[in-house]
DNA sequence: CTGTTAGCGCTTTCAC
DNA sequence: GTGAAAGCGCTAACAG
């Protein structure tokens, strides 16, 4: 069954310099250890109750002499499935993502997947084409962080298609599971704070926010919020759009903000910006600073969604998220109806964590 | 060949609601299209040439009517290159790991790559495992910003195994394409920096850095340029180790570097601290901004390599990376080799960029 | 307990 | 031009 000289092919070619040395299959193993492949396989998953000692450790033994490694590829292909999950996440440099990112991670080692990550970069057609990709790798499910933008490649997931859920923000016309923030809420613990400090001149600053269901329920909370708790006092609630994609836009976005600090000053009062999430609190901490300098706060007061790593230093008060369980709770969602549970569509909101720092003063 | 009633056997397990409707494989389209699967092969892979246009036209219509999409597995296992390559990150809580990722996918996107993300999330199991997992997926390349910890594992790819491109750091007995920071130049460019703006007591901070091959040479050429530029200044260099891992031993160390500063403003002099990264530099700042409140920089100077989005913010001069390049470089460096090139070695070493701001006030 | 036999979905000779 | 057949590396019935 087994050549006299078997143990050398293998050195001969992987010997040399950067030559390919074709990694051992099953049925050199198979052959090494002098047996057929069904043996290997059962060996490599976990059927020892049905192999003799002695069989078994001839296995180890040859795994070990070759190096042996399966190949998932072919495992998954054979099975048909492959225990692979896409992440899609529309932009890798919101400490937001990263964040979830690791609740997902922690969530795939448990339950046994292998996470696919993908990053839109905020590209359209990037979205489309790890789309796309994930479908032709088949993995068992998308957990989809989407950019927004009605996207139709989006729509053969929860029809047809594969397993999805949906993170931060929904898709329109997609009927998929969905975790994130209790945005409603939180926009309320932002406003009901700041209110309480005594501020009365409030603006929401949010990205464009049509497409963003996130963006959208933050805003319209905010509003209700805004006006309805003006009781005795009055109040002023307003939503200013800062489009970061553009420079140019977000200069004047930026000048038009200062209109509100400004009148809110002359009425001899300090003007709270609401920041609908990290990237606009950066940004506007950014302008305030470099327009008043470093007694900024003294000039308005900021109050932002997400807490990224520099909101203790630049000494901003956020709302934090419970990111890591959002991206977890994702993958548990996952799991359920890759196992096959047919239920109705769910919606996970956590709620966030007031963070009161420097810049919301009493 | 076929049994009669072929269409329903799809619809028998899967009818309910949400239920998996088997995606159509190559047969499929063949059948649909009333030909061989030769020619759905020869028309997924472009050899149109070899088609008729009537054959071609059905193709395309069966294609659009399955919603076909090609198993890349299959083709994978078939071809035996996967257009795989793994991209294993120490950290993507650090922003640097982000940006080298962006890097690595606008190169892998524009050769035609798909990258594995990998996060060990400063866990040595982790790098383990997902290096295991890597092989067994067969990608054709990994790019490794090792944790540092000496790594058997590693050691495989180099050798027989899998063609690997280190970033930021070596690895000890792994020879493989290196491509960072030209850590020197970066240290001397600091040095040079505060040497020029007056500093006379420079402390160089950094993690850990037996292990981590970045980290010993920004140390080295720090004491080497601060000693050696001393001429006719008296100049005081020091080196302080901070482990970020353990809170206790952070709170140590910041305190006995607080003995630094005092020493120095009792000649009446600023101490100049010097962060060999951007986690040293935020716990730095932190710790000068909570024991000297938002006036810190009239205490003690802080110079970082690296530019985190909150650099600017907060106002911290720095030394910028151009992580994207290395990103693609690294991608470039292991395309070569996986398509066969042999060459010794090698190793490319980036610039970094002087980026002065309030910290380092002169 | 162990091996033989079919394929998973695709590419690729090699004939027609 | 086009298709039939032989696998890629692995698993999963079936026999012994």
């Amino acid at each position: 069954m087994s050549r006299g000289s078997s143990a050398d092919d293998n050195a001969g070619r992987s010997a040399g310099e950067g030559a390919l040395p074709r990694r051992a299959t099953i049925s050199d193993v198979a052959r090494e250890a002098g047996t057929g492949k069904t043996s290997i396989s059962r060996y490599l998953n976990g059927e020892l109750s049905a192999l003799s000692p002695d069989l078994r450790a001839r296995i180890e033994a040859a795994i070990e002499r070759l190096d042996y490694r399966p190949n998932q590829m072919a495992r998954g292909l054979k099975r048909g499935r492959n225990r692979l999950l896409g992440l899609l996440l529309a932009d890798l440099t919101n400490p937001y993502s990263v964040e979830v990112l690791q609740g997902v991670e922690a969530a795939c080692h448990a339950l046994g997947y292998m996470p696919l990550i993908c990053h839109a970069a905020n590209e359209i057609d990037m979205e489309r084409r790890y789309l796309q990709l994930l479908t032709t790798y088949r993995v068992e499910g998308v957990i989809v962080n989407a950019l927004g933008v009605p996207e139709p490649m989006l729509k053969p997931l929860a029809s047809g298609g594969i397993p999805a859920v949906l993170v931060d923000r929904t898709v329109d016309g997609l009927d998929a599971d969905m975790v994130g923030l209790d945005n409603a809420a939180a926009a309320r613990l932002g406003v009901e704070h700041l209110l309480a400090h005594g501020y009365d001149d409030l603006v929401f600053v949010v990205q464009p926010f049509e497409h963003v269901s996130s963006r959208r329920e933050r805003e319209a909370a905010f509003r209700a919020c805004a006006h309805g708790k003006q009781g005795a006092r009055d109040v002023r609630a307003a939503t200013h759009v800062l489009d970061l994609r553009e420079d140019a836009s977000v200069d004047a976005s930026l000048a038009a903000l200062d209109v509100y600090i400004a009148d809110a000053a002359r009425r001899g009062a300090r003007c709270a910006l609401f920041a609908a999430n990290a990237p606009v609190a950066l940004r506007l901490a950014l302008h305030l600073k470099a327009r008043f300098g470093a007694q900024w706060q003294q000039h308005a007061a900021l109050i932002a969604i997400d807490d990224p790593e520099w909101a203790e230093l630049a000494g901003i008060t956020t709302i934090r998220q419970p990111t890591r369980e959002i991206g977890y709770r994702a993958v548990e969602f996952l799991h359920e109806r890759i196992e096959g549970a047919v239920l109705a569509t769910r919606a996970a909101a956590f709620p966030g964590e007031l963070i009161v720092r420097a810049s919301t003063p009493g």
